[in-house]
DNA sequence: GTCTATAGGTGGATAGAC
DNA sequence: GTCTATCCACCTATAGAC
């Protein structure tokens, strides 16, 4: 039995669970608000996720391994740096379309009261997504489609945060065009189009 | 009876709520969490603030007051624009350095899950801040202190927005660093010192 | 794998004595 | 204003039948 199938509820309870993580934070869900868009018994999602710990922990590891995933494809579609940096912020841009944080950013609130794991499976996907973004940027660097100061791995530190910072407050206010306007205003420091 | 005084039991209790928000989150903080700190039984709370988002919304407005009290201390100050707004930014890496994320900040992550009144709040401090920073960065374009593109509000919007996105990284690093090499960047965009 | 039932704990909130 | 005592809803998690 391939797993796709043999993990099919495992699947759809993390679908739900990651909703509610990047709607209402890990502290703003419950078993029991998983359980009713599931349609599964409180008592049954423990047998797929014995603790909200592990729920958690399977949650990110997906979540970074989906998002490594769509960086992969960037890669594989070819195009300019400039237009592979579109469609990355486009990753973003697409959660917060869905009125969504994205999962880490919304962990990285929460991180104080989140299990160790939980934390260290956080800043790890930060440290997968800047050194992709950072390669990127040298790439682009050398072929002159991107123009900046300082180093690549700084600039991607700094992309990360205002992009995380954006959708956070842009949420707040209900309005995608705030997360836009910021992303022009990246985009435009990175030399001309 | 003056006001500090008479409200010295409630406002020790703002500062308790206060820091368990700007750590823990709305969703990750309890009466009884604040009832250990103030060395005041739970039921003794209700007293001073009757329901929890009753006191969000007195911890919203402190903050916001405090907030613009420190504002209109660095325009009291006087200095170029340059240096107000190394003032400014001072005012986030303050609260960082005692590992906290900025109130409304926090309160944003947590904001589908907030009480209607506390929503409006918390959008009204970004308006507030953002509508202060404007103002800086409008005269400090006039006086040449500083050289950007586009609006004034547009960019005030950039700033805080990559401030809170790098506050909250940050922390989950536990590395003020970080923070800093993004205002650094932040900074050097803004033209010469 | 999913169910019912329940344990054991904590959540916000109230009543009423002092 | 602060206390003890208590309510009831909800939480995560487990036991055991099917």
């Amino acid at each position: 039995m391939p797993p796709a199938r043999r993990d099919a509820t495992a699947n759809r309870i993390l679908d739900v669970a990651e909703r509610l993580v990047q709607v209402h934070g890990f502290n703003g869900f419950s078993y029991a608000d998983v359980s009713a868009k599931v349609r599964i018994r409180k008592a049954s999602l423990h047998y797929h996720f014995p603790t909200k710990a592990g729920l958690g922990v399977a949650l990110v590891a997906r979540y970074r391994a989906a998002f490594l995933e769509a960086l992969a494809d960037i890669d594989r579609r070819g195009g300019d740096a400039r237009s592979k940096l579109a469609s990355y912020v486009e990753l973003y841009a697409s959660v917060l379309r869905r009125r969504r944080m994205c999962l880490c950013g919304m962990l990285a609130a929460d991180f104080e009261t989140l299990p160790k794991p939980m934390r260290d499976s956080v800043t790890e996907f930060f440290d997968a997504n800047e050194a992709w973004l950072a390669k990127l940027l040298e790439s682009g660097r050398k072929t002159r489609a991107l123009t900046f100061r300082g180093s690549a791995a700084d600039l991607a530190t700094f992309l990360v945060s205002a992009l995380e910072g954006a959708m956070l407050i842009a949420r707040s206010y209900r309005d995608v065009g705030r997360f836009d306007a910021v992303v022009k205003r990246l985009l435009n420091e990175l030399g001309p189009a």
